[in-house]
DNA sequence: AATAGTGTGTAGTACCTGATACACAATGTC
DNA sequence: GACATTGTGTATCAGGTACTACACACTATT
């Protein structure tokens, strides 16, 4: 789907053989159990959609952070949809209301609330 | 997907039916852009996927929540799916916080930020 | 009795998702 | 020079998504 995952591991990727021959396109795709040629699609933004799942295993496997590969490649995260199709109208609601809020704002909400004053 | 969704709109038409016979299957088919037929398989849980859009019609058509038909289709609304895709990072980490908190909890959350206290 | 309207069964369709399998040329390593 | 490894091109596939089109039997309406 978006053309901005691909490029983007593809560049962490390179960075990461630099280091560390491990890190080849054919090293990562098999530790992550998928073909070479379709990885090499993705790297490249060629139309290959990735599952939740496999995206997951490349986070782990470049040390990147899951959510922001699933936002990158067009998804949002199983768990958490399933937490807002739970209780629908409240989670949107807050969710569309914190769309405008600064980061610095929404990270005092996440304290707070991790923080129990709820 | 979700076989709860069908049932639900079937009873609330019914219910709408018994008032104003422009409920009939047929005619919210047509006013919401779709087949009877296909209308049909739906509200009877059989295997027959709809949009976010004819899942929106419908919602309008029966006076129903969007949000809370699409939940039980299975679906969380786009532009929602489009906030957390903006900030993948800072959101995943609130709407998992958030989800072990009561109803209330989360209104008073929503009403905070709703009336600019942050 | 004819007509209109009701819900449903069956078949078919086009595109998307999420992949595999194999071949190939170029580059690195022994 | 042989062998291994690298990234990529092409073909193929099963299942899901999101529908349409039409026929049919039954029930209301006129």
């Amino acid at each position: 789907m978006s053309t901005a995952f691909g490029p983007y591991i593809r560049e962490k990727r390179e960075a990461l053989k630099k280091q560390d021959k491990r890190f080849s396109l054919r090293k990562v795709a098999q530790r992550v159990g998928i073909e070479p040629s379709y990885l090499s699609k993705v790297e490249r933004g060629l139309p290959a959609p990735l599952s939740e799942e496999k995206i997951r295993a490349i986070s782990v496997d470049l040390g990147e952070n899951a959510d922001l590969l699933l936002a990158l490649s067009g998804k949002v995260s199983a768990d958490v949809q399933e937490i807002i199709r739970k209780r629908p109208e409240l989670f949107t609601e807050i969710i569309r209301q914190m769309e405008d809020l600064p980061d610095n704002a929404v990270l005092r909400l996440v304290r707070e609330v991790r923080d129990g004053k709820w």
